[in-house]
DNA sequence: GTTAGCACTCTCACGGTGAGAGTGCTAACC
DNA sequence: GGTTAGCACTCTCACCGTGAGAGTGCTAAC
């Protein structure tokens, strides 16, 4: 599944790797089978389309091409993509302006992490045609940076939590009597001391030290309920692989000539919102460490079977890791995909990094 | 618009009343053009087929229904739905068992408003099969309730504001210098002093009342950044008129026979990402203050004349107030849409009031 | 190894056809 | 006058056959 190194089993001659590589690129600009009479017209090769014509049936008995039907032009398999994304693609970058441009951009949105993924989802669909995705940053164990207990009714407040890497939770928590903002301020502040750059499992530790109910005063028996709280919170996005999804331009998905027919498309955004099948995937490109491309049936599920993703991880292992990509048909334009994936995964490490302290 | 009250202008007699809704309820389910014969097959009504031939005849005369060619049978207009919601329909409520189990649904999760605007959309979509659409509950005025300074970096502060009904917002503050967290807390008290139950602009008032520049200490110039970036994220706040939108089973409408093709719905998905199109028909059901039904091309934009939109405004009015409801194909069970909108937008009202102390 | 030439195959758009569905009309009926 | 049976009429839809066009695969010559 990783990109690189190169693999050199099997590798193609020159000529051979030209048409095959000829053949995608038309193929995923025009989304109708090549011939070769086209390709010796566009791709000069000094050679005749019946030359071509040879080649290209030897293509088909490796595997890489295929034919719809005998009297149309040839068509890459899942293969021969992965073959093409492997050895054939030229190692390709943004170009500098768009670079800027897009650093610019992400310069411009208020300096909040859910609009930088907003940002890196449409960013990717508008730079590649494709749908976007970014997953919040999410670390292995969550971390408290910061709680805040805000007075919403005599007796209810709403517990406020900022985690490490700038996510914040909310939760509203009901009092047993009344209780002013003062208090709630001593509360928090005893929390904040408690629970403050600590695990939940840490902070459930702590809370277990705590005086017995004997000596129970108003502001501990607050002190507890709102620890309480807390430790749910805070298992809850423990337990979430993905704390958050964000996509943009699954609209040009459902443009795409390959989908048409809405069925496709309806099943393949319903593995998208099967929060269990993108946890897995995403796990596993945070465990490769790097951009990673699974091509048509390299995907598990069958509804995802004609499409691509191409997925990388940004932030730091073992702290807070997310994953941008696209999704996007099969005959989808790898080399700018992968540089596009590649920039905004680096941008959004820059992020991550900044959060840190 | 308005669903009630009931208009008695060109009333049709019992028959044909009783005929124009039984086409209507019939094409609802099937999603196929209405015969004479069928009707007097499935809704006994004591006469022969050719009498009923006669009356659809003249509620084609009248504009509401159509033919889709010579030989098939009725079909109803946007006119003849609009008279079967206004006169037609019976008033139907959703039954008290469905009630409590969508109240229990409420119930389970967390109470955290973003939450219950996912359910509320995804219950609307469930129970209807359509999509079901929530925004979330937007003051006219913006109020702070509470606000938090969270050191993240050495020079760098995350301000966290919780606003009067419930919403937060967080913004990155850059700070002239090295800034512990004791500091931020004092100057988040100064800055709660100043700005809690206050808009935006009688905070930009009482900043400006502050001490000059001359006698700058080096926590009231903190106070003044910080106060300026609040500023910034009221004054954004305030401009919206849609804070955020959740919407859930747009897949609903992707499998509806009428949207096969899928450059439809894509026209639909692109309209509802439209947040002027959006904002205005909020403002518009807010102002109206009861469920609103828009039918066909009762709606503005070309691309949504295939649909009906029901909107119920949720909340108070002159204070919060957001929007729930449906978007289906204007083949849709009206009855039972206008009467799930009319019981989450209850509940919603309810959320909004436990959050206002 | 390469190429020209050609037969072959398959698709796709087009037009024709017939069954089926459902109407609209007419004339008879209560 | 409203209602109904009967029937002609119209239109769709699925099916089939056809022919042009596209592109291959093969063969024999270079």
């Amino acid at each position: 599944m990783a990109r690189r190194p190169r693999r050199t089993i099997g590798s193609l001659d020159a000529r051979s790797g030209a048409i095959l590589r000829a053949v995608i690129d038309e193929y995923i600009t025009s989304a109708t089978p090549v011939s070769s009479s086209s390709l010796v017209a566009q791709y000069p090769m000094g050679v005749s389309s019946a030359t071509v014509r040879n080649t290209l049936s030897d293509l088909e008995a490796m595997g890489l091409l295929t034919h719809p039907h005998t009297s149309a032009g040839r068509v890459p398999t899942d293969e021969g993509y992965r073959y093409y994304v492997q050895d054939l693609a030229d190692e390709w970058s943004l170009p500098a302006v768009e670079q800027r441009m897009i650093r610019h951009q992400f310069g411009q949105v208020e300096f909040v992490s859910e609009h930088w993924f907003r940002l890196a989802a449409s960013t990717l669909a508008a730079k590649t045609g494709t749908a976007g995705l970014a997953t919040t940053a999410k670390p292995q164990t969550v971390r408290v940076r910061r709680i805040d207990l805000v007075s919403v009714q005599d007796r209810m407040a709403m517990m406020v939590v900022v985690f490490r890497e700038g996510t914040m939770k909310q939760a509203l928590q009901n009092l047993p009597e009344t209780t002013d903002q003062e208090q709630l301020n001593r509360v928090a502040g005893l929390l904040n001391v408690l629970a403050v750059d600590r695990t939940a499992d840490e902070i459930m530790a702590a809370l277990s030290d705590l005086p017995h109910e004997s000596q129970l005063t108003v502001e501990s028996d607050l002190l507890r309920r709102a620890g309480e709280g807390l430790l749910r919170t805070m298992r809850e996005f423990d337990a979430s692989v993905i704390d958050d999804l964000f996509s943009d331009g699954l609209l040009n998905v459902m443009a795409a000539p390959e989908f048409d027919r809405s069925a496709k498309v309806r099943q393949i955004f319903a593995a998208l919102e099967n929060r269990a099948y993108l946890g897995s995937l995403v796990e596993s490109v945070a465990e490769a460490g790097c951009i990673q491309v699974f091509i048509g049936h390299e995907n598990r599920p069958l509804e995802m079977q004609d499409v691509s993703l191409i997925l990388a991880p940004y932030g730091r292992v073992g702290r807070a890791v997310g994953v941008v990509g696209v999704l996007g048909p099969t005959r989808m334009p790898y080399a700018q995909a992968i540089a596009s994936v590649e920039f905004v995964s680096g941008l959004m490490s820059e992020l991550v990094e900044h959060l840190y302290a």
